[in-house]
DNA sequence: CTGAAAGCGCTAACAC
DNA sequence: GTGTTAGCGCTTTCAG
């Protein structure tokens, strides 16, 4: 178990100060005047033994620490995960690392993972926020820490937002369906009253409007049982029979509803339209293909990457910026109307 | 912007030595013989001024970060975000966080990785490894590190192990094809030389042999540009009309081949039969379904973090593990043959 | 039972 | 140009 070395043993062995070590190690070689003579020597010992800085040390001492910490939905989400991915990715170029932890939608645990973040003193925060957590992000904010916010955001807070146009994407979906001649067109979303969630329910109701169609929306709690989930779609596709298309707000819920609609052997194109907010790759492997609301993903997460990344650089307070992106209509097969 | 408090702040205002706010802290007020009574005091007006310890220093001084590192082949991909899911939902309860990153199955990235968990003195180790890391982590191993790989791992590596049966779960899928009635049975792979998919491949060519059928093999490029490999799978196709089924080594691999069936005209159960290794949510609602290998992912995720929670507690070392855990074949339309 | 004080390893102001 | 040194905030030994 070699013992780890310290900045103290390399000055040692070369006869320097622990500053000189520093001083070049940091780059600031020239700044504080060290001889290059000196400084290829730091160098190259420092490279031939392998010495690596404690970074914890450096942190406590500068009071940066190089990480960001990181909330999620659920990591296990695919559109999470992408972005956590393209994060992850273009985040590390710049010497910083991700804390990450998934809120599953509780404030509670959202609060926790903030407080964790902040005791292991992260210099940043990417973050789809939970609603009530409102008051402790703009805390962070007017305590000068750089967040950045995606996915969702209410108008209160005082931080950078990438969201996407949840609005305009799910009426055009709706409309898209309205199109092809569905006419009684049920929406599945979630009881809890996110705000991107709420745009997508307010899209769907303006597109009805506009032809005035009558809405029917089903709420289902986040984090139900998949099976209860699926027994409360049966019950509404059997209680309704009116019901021509349905549109998902999120991937998951249109897993669910898939589901559902092959174990009540209603079939897709034929007995009823799908379209989904949130497209997932294999969407377009199902069978009928799934029509969807894409989101750009990977723009998404460059987006708050670089966002972040400038906060994190001008500590000059750059104004807090808001994106808003657009999605993008799919169209595949599952919204297509047969010919009677 | 509140100046944060610190242990020596508190200990000020409640004229109390540092050290006995420390103690009562850390749960040591019995073992150091603290009163009741200042316990009390102390703990009631920590949880007053609402004081947080900082971690950093904490760390620094005691050498535990309370952070394991986690390398995984890529977020994004469902196998691993659903592990790391499992992972950090239970290790958190212990008072961990988890810092994570992708290889995209690279040697350098990887090493790359663990040095900076190394630097940021992780207290244990969660990796995915790639091929040629084998002498890495042995020496994180040898330095006393806790360390539990997944997923993969070469015979020589010295440190506690959750698989599953690749070999078995392979051979399973490949004789299930084959009691169907496919004869000319191919397997999409990688050209990566990785344990796992060794054992995949070793799995699918001891079935054939049992019945003394032909071996055909096709490699893709780790990584590969999706359409590059969607093209090279329909001319695999195109060359070789007698293949009347084909398994996949990967999810992803399976979702280009999917691809490739389709455009090429393929239609799966009347032209050919399908089965994959690893088992994602949306197989179960393709059209035909596909029949999948599952690997049994949260108890992957739960082994790997019952290993390592038990090597960061007992610093006796404990003999390293080593977990094998079952696959399940999920037979479902996609292997099924037509009568003809 | 409680308090003073010595660091953990690094950075950066300041002295030479 | 280069070295000395005072902390960052916490834990833990040791003296009282």
């Amino acid at each position: 178990m070699a013992k780890k070395l310290a900045l103290k043993d390399i000055a040692g062995a070369l006869k320097v100060s622990e500053a000189s070590v520093s001083y070049v190690l940091n780059g600031k070689a020239r700044q504080y005047g060290i001889s290059i003579a000196l400084e290829n020597k730091i160098l190259r010992f420092v490279e031939k033994v392998g010495y690596q800085p404690n970074r914890l040390a450096a942190s406590l001492r500068t009071g940066k620490s190089k990480t960001v910490g990181m909330i999620v939905e659920d990591i296990s989400d695919p559109f999470f995960s992408a972005i956590a991915r393209v994060v992850e990715e273009h985040i590390y170029k710049e010497g910083y690392r991700v804390i990450y932890g998934s809120s599953e939608n509780s404030t509670v645990i959202a609060r926790d993972l903030l407080q964790t973040f902040k005791n292991y003193q992260v210099d940043g925060y990417i973050l789809a926020p939970t609603a009530g957590l409102e008051e402790d992000i703009n805390l962070l904010v007017n305590e000068g820490s750089p967040v950045v916010v995606f996915d969702r955001a209410s108008p209160d807070l005082q931080c950078s937002k990438v969201l996407v146009d949840n609005f305009r994407g799910s009426e055009a979906a709706v409309l898209h369906l309205i199109d092809n001649g569905f006419c009684n067109i049920a929406m599945v979303t979630l009881t809890n009253g996110q705000d991107q969630m709420n745009e997508r329910v307010n899209g769907y109701l303006a597109a009805l409007q506009k032809h005035g169609l009558p809405p029917t929306l089903k709420e289902i709690i986040y984090n139900e049982d998949v099976q209860k989930t699926i027994l409360s779609l049966k019950n509404l596709l059997k209680s309704k029979k009116e019901i021509d298309a349905v549109f998902f707000a999120t991937n998951y819920l249109a897993l669910s509803g898939l589901q559902a609609l092959k174990e009540s052997g209603v079939i897709i194109t034929r007995d009823i339209g799908v379209a989904v907010f949130d497209d997932i790759n294999n969407f377009a492997l199902f069978n009928p293909s799934i029509t969807a609301v894409a989101q750009p993903v990977t723009e998404i997460g460059l987006r708050v990457t670089r966002i972040l990344l400038e906060e994190l650089q001008d500590n000059h307070m750059i104004d807090s910026q808001n994106i808003l992106l657009k999605t993008k209509l799919i169209i595949r097969d599952s919204s297509a109307r047969l010919p009677e």
